[in-house]
DNA sequence: GGATATCGTTAGCCAAGCTAACGATCGCGG
DNA sequence: CCGCGATCGTTAGCTTGGCTAACGATATCC
């Protein structure tokens, strides 16, 4: 949902109210920094794939696929696109396609580490107006964030 | 960014975790809504654009975009399926378009009164495993979120 | 050695985002 | 009173990302 007049539920006394705020703030950032991480040319699904891959080590495409919770004829035109820009490429065993890994190229591991230097900066400009409590709150409300999504996602 | 080996800054002290995590919870909450929402039928930005309409009252398609931070053309779709699927309706001076106001329709609210039960009903069970400190925690960071988006958005 | 299982890819669909170009309407100035 | 510019929406056309269904290649197992 979306922003809207500031009479409906700043506090989310209610968990009605409170689903909404995450719902709406998540699709806010989203959109903000979608614009910031087109500096690197690179959409929010290819960076967060790209992300897996440096940090997650090799893996293979169904493995990307359910880390990024995207079924894998998806995946494969992600990491195609990711393939083509130089930032990953396929290593191990390239005959048996069920066993090629996907591995960060240098490249790759500088473009990311370029874009999240970007991302910090602006939050770095966003977090100034925050004082010491704000910072604290909104680290612990995160981690409840977290809590909450995998709790949505075990509990089904 | 994504999910990955918990080494990583889970109680992110550096602003550099904290953008890391923010974006991350994101992603991943709305890439679980989006399958629950797919039981109304909508997607999660003609969902949102709906809110704003149903709460935000008749509203131009250029101020609709506005709020949804979009372009016109992408709104102009998005109304033209929310209208085919008779959730919204234009009104007002159907002459001269650039006065034509988009409202919901009775059955636009029903349905965004149903697909939030339905979010509600995955947060209040995702909500149960949490104490009351942590909910508190949560509301709290929440706010810090939305001041942190908005800062970002208005520094520009 | 041939059936089977496993995994990736191809094909083909749709939604959502963009820019660029077009169109229609109003208001204003001559 | 008539055209001209400004304003706003839409159309056209592209890319990406998501899906399912079908296909292909490889290894395994009997």
């Amino acid at each position: 949902m979306s922003r809207r007049p500031p009479e409906r539920g700043q506090r989310a006394g209610k968990p009605e109210a409170l689903a909404d705020a995450l719902h709406s703030a998540s699709i806010h950032l989203l959109r903000t920094l979608r614009k910031e991480d087109d500096a690197s040319g690179l959409s929010a699904p290819r960076l967060s794939a790209l992300s897996v891959v440096v940090f997650g080590g090799p893996l293979t495409l169904g493995q990307l696929a359910a880390a990024e919770q995207v079924r894998p004829p998806t995946m494969t035109k992600i990491v195609t696109g990711l393939e083509k820009a130089g930032l990953v490429k396929r290593a191990g065993d390239l005959r048996d396609r069920r066993l090629t890994k996907i591995e960060a190229t240098t490249k790759g591991q500088r473009v990311l580490a370029a874009g999240r230097a970007r991302r910090v900066l602006l939050l770095t400009d966003a977090v100034k107006g925050l004082d010491e409590k704000a910072l604290v709150e909104l680290t612990d409300g995160i981690q409840r964030f977290r809590e909450v999504i995998a709790a949505i996602n075990e509990g089904r």
